[in-house]
DNA sequence: CCCCCCCC
């Protein structure tokens, strides 16, 4: 097969002018140093006529030259550039998707005998284009105007109407004819879009090596204010994602530029962003598909754009629950699925002591399996699943918890019926008949294992066993009785601020501090806090229960309860009465919990002053009784249960 | 310049 170069796209790609598809021959290819951690590949491409080298190669197709598929000699096709000028005024060329047509050896050597090109016509050598290690040297004109078209981006995975939703503005097409001669054709270049402030740029070619560059994109994922304070000073910020039809980039504001910023940008809204750092992203944070991310500046210009019908909304890559299976564990990924169930709302003390609120969402697609998702803090506390709405999550991770499940991140963005065509499939499947389809979990879970897991004890044997002696917690299940119950410390009056349950002072002035959250209220909320007794027919054992585990218990809500106190106290004191003796299954978390109390024990001798003695060191089994209830006999049990439960 | 991402 012969190939004939598309002659003539040299110079318009250095122009800026749009040209569909030209095949240029490969001379020359070199990294160049850099200093954002990248390797970035310069190419010297020829279209038979022309040698220009000032092309550059989206890190993105870093895989190209590193695989060995781009090598001297090879012929390309360009399927997508961008022109830019650079901030010293010369011109770059940046390949972001293109095609080896040809290898190397069967293209055989060097096609025709192309001079460099040069901007007015006359030999000369071609432009350098920057790298830390080449300064700039003969810098050459600018190639003018506006070089991004808005053209089809083939890199966007899965985006349903987000991906086809092209401009209305596409450029003409130009077809090369593939093995023959292919006369340039090239469409004039468009002005930029009428209320820019100046040239708008896909975020996909955005890099440190330019500086005049606008981005016209959608916030995507805004995070709230965060304050920071580290060996290496304190601050406060906030970051937000952008996405644009070519891509998408993370966003940091620190402090003077939260001020600034914070307010003015909405979630879902588009903006013109320039003049912000460019920097490498930090992988191990930052999931975006995008090699860069961006921090805001004193000069950056964000400027809100209603001009938004080729923004898309959002840049997901879903992956169907099937494959999660073969995905790798931490892995981040996109998924969307109908929300099947959602649990209540929970709240679970995490490892540095923290509470927070959880709530597991079981998932389902169209390939029948479903999956748990869990969404955390104030996602898990807004989470409305009534209706079985669809539920998108961008950059959940994998976990192999249960075999497959997914949790959110700060990052993640939870959609709840996005409007969005793979939504509208999903619903229409359920619908029809997804809600009839015997769904299987790639997350096994204590239910859906109806209890094979549970680690059946006997209160005597959470003390023979020393369960709990360890650094960690353990966890068993156990059938009992309650046989008190500590009323007159079962309620706090905590924190109303959403997330924060911690205790509050009584100011005795009709406010409530929270040393938490810094703050005073002019109220509270009632929580539970209720120690219990518990006894099975060998042993009995003090428990505390926290909120869910108590409302349970008690049949009241912790609100219900402490207005009831207050109001009615022979009331208060009956559902205790009622409460007693009752039997349920209770799932436990137990530690071995060790602390100093100081007592002073004074020692009266004749003659003596006071002898002031010792520390002691107390130990408490501690039982955090953190679910309970799937059984309740209505009355004492403290025999031994026949048969099944406890799993000798 | 941050970087918390939790539970079982």
């Amino acid at each position: 097969m012969t190939i004939t170069l598309t002659q003539g796209a040299i110079e318009a790609l250095y122009k800026g002018i749009s040209i569909n598809n030209p095949l240029l021959q490969l001379l020359n290819i070199r990294q160049m140093t850099s200093n954002t951690g990248l390797p970035r590949y310069r190419l010297m491409m020829s279209d038979g006529q022309h040698v220009l080298s000032s092309f550059l190669l989206t890190t993105q197709l870093n895989h190209l030259p590193e695989q060995n598929l781009l090598v001297q000699n090879c012929i390309c096709m360009l399927k997508k550039v961008v022109t830019s000028t650079l901030s010293d005024g010369r011109t770059a060329v940046t390949v972001m998707d293109m095609d080896v047509v040809q290898s190397a050896e069967e293209t055989g050597g060097k096609i025709g005998n192309p001079v460099p090109y040069n901007k007015d016509g006359k030999m000369s050598s071609p432009a350098k284009v920057p790298s830390t290690s080449e300064p700039a040297s003969s810098p050459s004109a600018a190639a003018p105007g506006p070089s991004y078209r808005s053209t089809s981006f083939s890199k966007l995975g899965t985006r349903g109407k987000a991906a086809e939703r092209s401009p209305a503005d596409s450029p003409m097409k130009v077809s090369p004819a593939k093995g023959t001669n292919s006369p340039m054709k090239v469409s004039p270049m468009k002005a930029s879009p009428t209320s820019s402030p100046a040239k708008v740029f896909p975020i996909s070619a955005l890099n440190p090596y330019q500086s005049k560059w606008t981005i016209r994109a959608r916030v995507t994922n805004k995070s709230n204010v965060r304050k920071w304070s580290n060996s290496r000073g304190e601050g406060k910020l906030f970051s937000f994602e952008v996405v644009d039809e070519s891509g998408e980039i993370k966003i940091t504001a620190f402090n003077d530029e939260v001020d600034k910023f914070f307010s003015l940008l909405e979630q879902g809204k588009v903006y013109y962003i320039s003049k912000a750092t460019l920097k490498a992203a930090n992988k191990q944070f930052n999931t975006l598909k995008n090699d860069y991310e961006m921090t805001l500046h004193t000069h950056s210009s964000i400027v809100p754009c209603d001009d938004t019908h080729s923004i898309p909304a959002m840049n997901c890559n879903f992956v169907p629950i099937e494959e999660l299976e073969n995905r790798d564990k931490d892995s981040i990924i996109d998924v969307i699925g109908i929300c099947k169930r959602a649990e209540d709302v929970s709240r679970i003390t995490t490892k540095t002591n923290r509470e927070v609120s959880k709530r597991a969402v079981h998932l389902v697609d169209t390939s029948g399996k479903e999956v748990i998702a869990t969404l955390w803090g104030e996602e898990a506390e807004k989470f409305d699943g009534s209706g079985q709405p669809v539920v998108a999550i961008k950059g959940a991770r994998l976990s192999d918890f249960g075999g497959r499940s997914l949790s959110a991140l700060f990052s993640s963005t939870i959609m709840v019926n996005p409007d969005i065509p793979d939504a509208f499939r999903l619903r229409a499947w359920y619908d029809r008949e997804g809600y009839a389809v015997n769904s299987q979990s790639l997350t096994e879970t204590r239910s859906s294992n109806s209890g094979s897991r549970m680690n059946w004890k006997t209160l005597s044997e959470i003390k023979n066993e020393n369960m709990g002696h360890g650094e960690k917690a353990e966890y068993f299940s156990c059938l009992a009785t309650v046989v008190f119950m500590r009323k007159e410390n079962c309620l706090y009056q905590a924190c109303p601020s959403a997330d924060c349950n911690k205790k509050v002072i009584d100011q005795h002035n009709g406010l409530y501090r929270c040393e938490k959250c810094n703050r005073e209220f002019s109220n509270f909320k009632y929580r539970f806090l209720l120690s219990a007794n518990l006894a099975d027919f060998g042993d009995n054992q003090w428990v505390t229960c926290f909120q869910e585990t108590a409302e349970v218990l008690l049949g009241h809500s912790a609100q219900a309860l402490g207005q009831l106190r207050e109001t009615d106290e022979a009331a208060f004191e009956q559902v205790f009465q009622n409460a007693n003796f009752r039997t349920h299954i209770f799932k436990n978390r137990v530690k071995l919990e060790t602390y100093h109390v100081s007592i002073d024990v004074k020692a009266w001798g004749v003659g003596e002053p006071w002898e002031y003695l010792q520390h002691s060191l107390h130990s408490r089994l501690l039982l955090w009784c953190w679910g309970t209830l799937m059984q309740d006999t209505g009355g004492a049990e403290l025999k031994e249960p026949k048969g099944t439960h406890y799993n000798k």
